[in-house]
This record gives structure tokens, C-alpha cells and sequence, in this order.
DNA sequence: CGTGTCATGTAATCAGTTACATGATTCA
DNA sequence: TGAATCATGTAACTGATTACATGACACG
């Protein structure tokens, strides 16, 4: 299971919508795909000099307007090929894990309350997510009507949604069962 | 974000059932927690011996009717204090990756075929789960009626069982939305 | 007798986070 | 002037998988 690293591919697919550098790959990748991706500067910078060496990437040096100099990374015809070649292959299935899972497996060695109360906590935090979810779908469907990459991006939206709301379905549900159970 | 090692709390909570020796444990583990929790031996071995060393457990020979001796490990007091203490605390958020999602996001650089399939092929690996999952429930629904281990496995399992549901149909509706889409 | 499962471990490797370090620029 | 953000990196650490190695026992 998943022993690769996917993280050349993140940034050459972020790369690939507009040329930037390391620091706002990083802030571009917590906007669009950051509820199912994450990358921290430590594997950015190292791999962004990676994959130019490799020629996915060239970078060159841009001036902001107060002097200071910046590395822009664009990515190249082969790295283009590099993205595209990942995009066409399987999908690897990753592990999983779920501590929350986990403690209310464990659970009949605490009290009731605690279980509920862990289901509470993650329940408020995912109420907090979808709100962000919502509003980020509101945004993008007034941006661009029927654009493809608006309509991929919806659809990724939609599973952080719907896999959201049952979440909360399922949270509520356990509850009241804990609730009512003898122990 | 989840840095700490949680293996320890899952071969404790294990151990928190019956005594039994490593290699019984990573059955246990694929066998009850599986689909949302994996560990290796090359995790297993080491931290078995390391909570031993903290007095968590308590280890002791067994003679197998063949002459054999196998190592069977047992929860101390201290190992219990240590996973109740554990599981009251707050659930942690983990880091969350999903190959699939990235794919999708980025799909705008391969024919719509190729995310149609990894749909596809995604759906009927978790449909072929959901049997699992199934199975799995009517076993436990017969065996235990009302027993509290028992409603919290069946908790777990719905939670598989229902975001499973909510996937399918996210992803029927997707494959149909970009059937329909203009790239 | 050979294959599969039981059983125990270690070493190499890797992916990834976190902390540390540094400095420029911006803006209240 | 001081805090926040922009910007670029490295080093240490760690969690985890995978491969390797070994051997007993079971069973057809």
C-alpha cells in the first residue's frame, strides 16, 4: 500500500495551472486542494529543485517591485508529460486511519460521556469545514459557469460535502445509540 | 497534526481483550479494526517489547501442544491506566490524503475516460468492501445481542458501511456530471 | 516432500512533519 | 518600531512500510 511519493505530482499539477514559486505553491495548494492535500515547506523546496533537475521544471529568477528577487518555477513539456502519465494510471489505495475510530472501538473501557463527547467535538469540527465547503462551492459556481476545470473542482468539493453529511448522520446516530446502550 | 505514535493504544486496546502473542495481534488487528487501522511488524514486534519495558505488559512463555514456545503478552494495570488514559483524551485530527480527489482535480489534462475509470475502478473496490462490511454485521448482530463491545464494533462498522453509501453515490453522480462536461 | 501458515525479528529506506535559522518587505 | 507576512531553506526526528532472514509445524 502507497509506499510512492505523490507529492512531485501535486506540485506539478498545481504548476501546471500557472507558474509560481515555492511559497505560493504552498498557500495555492491549502486553497484548492488542501481538505484532501497537504504539503509543508519541507518537502516543497527540496522537491521543487528535484523535479527541475529532472527537467519537469524550469525556474528563473523574477524581480518584485521593490528590488527583492524570486524563484518562479514553470513547468516543462516534460513535466507536463510527468503529470499526465501519473494522471492515467490507477489510482493506489492508501491507508486509512481513524483515530476516532479507534477510542470508540476501545470505548468500554471509559465512560459513556467520553464517547459522546469525542463524537460531539469531531462533529463541530466537520460543521466548521462544511461551512467552508459551502461557501467556496458558492464562489466557484458564480466565477466560472460550465468551465472544466470549475467542473472537477466542484466535484472534489462535492465529496468533502456529502461524505461530510453523513458523516454527521452517522455522528448523531452513534450518539443516541451509546446513549441508550448498557455500559 | 498527529505526531505522536498511536500504535501503542491500538495493540494496547487489543491486548485489553485477551492475551495473545504478536503475530495473533496483527490478526486481530486486520481481523477487527482493519478497515480503519493498520499496523506491521515492523511496528508490532518493536513496541510490544517496548511497552513490556514500561511495564504496560507483562510477558510469558506458552508451550504449544507441539513443543513450540510462543510469547503471549498480557495488559498489566499500568497498560490499562495508560489506554484509558489515552482514550479520554481528545480525538486528534490526522492528516488526510485522498489520491483519487488529486486526480480528479487535476483530470483536465487526460481525456474524461481515464476519470470515468478511476471512478469506476474505485467504486467497485468499495463495493466489494461493503460485503465485507455486511458480513461482517450480520456476524456480529447474531453473536452479541446488546452487548456494549458489541454496539461499539457495530458503531464502527457503520461508519463504514454508511460513508461507503455516500461515496457510491457521489461517485455515480460525478462519473455522470463529467460524461456531461464540455473538455 | 513441499507448500502454507505460524512465529519472531532486524535493517534499510522513505515520506513527512517540525523546529530552527535567516532575512526582506509591508503596514499599522 | 514592531508585528505580520513573504520568502527560502536545512536538520533532526519519527512513524511506518518493505524486504530480508530464519525456522518450526501442519497437512495433503
Amino acid at each position: 500500500m502507497a509506499r510512492v511519493n505523490k507529492t512531485r505530482y501535486a506540485l506539478l499539477g498545481i504548476l501546471a495551472h500557472s507558474p509560481m514559486n515555492a511559497y505560493e505553491v504552498k498557500k495555492s495548494i491549502e486553497q484548492s486542494i488542501g481538505f484532501f492535500w497537504q504539503e509543508s515547506f519541507g518537502q516543497i523546496y527540496p522537491i521543487l529543485k528535484q523535479l527541475e533537475k529532472e527537467g519537469c521544471l524550469k525556474s528563473f529568477k523574477e524581480k518584485k517591485g521593490s528590488g527583492s528577487e524570486t524563484t518562479i518555477y514553470k513547468i516543462t513539456s516534460k513535466g507536463k508529460k510527468e503529470l499526465k502519465d501519473w494522471l492515467e494510471k490507477p489510482v493506489e489505495k492508501s491507508p486509512y486511519r481513524n483515530e476516532l475510530l479507534l477510542k470508540l472501538y476501545f470505548g468500554d473501557h471509559v465512560q459513556k460521556e467520553v464517547l459522546i463527547k469525542h463524537l460531539q467535538d469531531t462533529r463541530e469540527e466537520v460543521i466548521r469545514l462544511m461551512g467552508i465547503y459551502e461557501n467556496i462551492r458558492k464562489f466557484v459556481e458564480e466565477l466560472g459557469e460550465s468551465k472544466a476545470p470549475t467542473t472537477l473542482s466542484l466535484i472534489t468539493l462535492d465529496f468533502g460535502i456529502t461524505t461530510t453529511k453523513s458523516f454527521l448522520e452517522w455522528a448523531e446516530t452513534s450518539q443516541n445509540k451509546i446513549k441508550n446502550s448498557n455500559f
